[in-house]
DNA sequence: CAAATCCTCGCCCGAATGGATGATTTTGCC
DNA sequence: GGCAAAATCATCCATTCGGGCGAGGATTTG
């Protein structure tokens, strides 16, 4: 058991000191290696090692990011988007759906006649659909019902 | 310059090895070490590097939080405070704005006057004021001045 | 093409609302 | 207690609004 974990260390290091006089060898440091051979061989190779053990401290770890996720809490002025689902769901058009922003802006009918370009009737007309659909009975009420569905802001 | 770096790494390898030799003899391995004191003496010191290379691995990373803020769009349905200042700044009385809020709501007078146990005239009066003070000419258009002025949610 | 939908406009009538004015009672405060 | 502000109620009148009914034109869709 200890015996094969030893064997695979010196063949390890055996094959990188060898590895390592090959490149010695190739870059003219030998009058340096047949000086201090023991030395230089020996704090390579420990270099060798430390790199190995960085690397696989590294590795064995793994990347332990701590992700904190801090959530903040922004005031949002809801940017109001019309809900279509429901402006379907009651059959209103776009043209009843404008009348009723108008209504909303506290437009009279002949106001809004002349903001649309419409008779007063025909405003007259639209708004009766808008409260029938609505189910309201008076411009208040159907602002009110409006914004509650989202139709209006 | 390289000297030193040589020197420092022979000096702390020999201190270790020095170290281990004087363990492997304390508990009696001094056979395995006459037998194949090169490999098991390097070997040992591989790991002890290999050891070092991660302890110095782990240390060096450290712990890399990751703070992500994310900004958490709240429905924020801001709570409403009735603006006071606003209020006495036009002359509101609070009978007034309660009936404001009611017109609000959609009630008809005959309704409010119901609601809050008031004649329907005495009602057209407070709404009368209520639309002076807001220089409005119609409900709907006192209820979206009323808003605007944070007078009613 | 025919049917359906939407948009447009008109008329009538009753109910609701807005505006003006006046009066009495209640309430808050000095 | 007394004053000022607020709250209450009323009447008259004009305008606006809501509801019912009808109808013609434009656009889309089967």
């Amino acid at each position: 058991t200890m015996n094969s974990g030893v064997r695979k260390s010196v063949l390890l290091y055996g094959l990188l000191g060898g590895a390592l006089i090959a490149l010695l060898k190739a870059i003219e440091y030998r009058y340096l290696v047949v000086d201090h051979s023991v030395e230089i061989y020996g704090g390579l190779v420990a270099l060798a090692f430390v790199s190995l053990g960085i690397w696989l401290g590294l590795r064995i770890t793994g990347r332990t990011e701590l992700v904190i996720v801090r959530e903040v809490s922004v005031p949002a002025t809801a940017p109001f988007t019309l809900n279509e689902a429901k402006l379907a769901a009651i059959g209103m058009t776009r043209r009843e759906l404008e009348v009723l922003e108008l209504i909303a802006e506290g437009l009279s009918n002949h106001e809004i006649a002349g903001r649309v370009f419409l008779s007063e009737n025909t405003v007259k007309t639209h708004s009766k659909r808008v409260f029938e659909k609505l189910a309201a009975t008076r411009r208040t009420q159907a602002v009110q019902l409006g914004k509650e569905l989202g139709l209006i802001p």
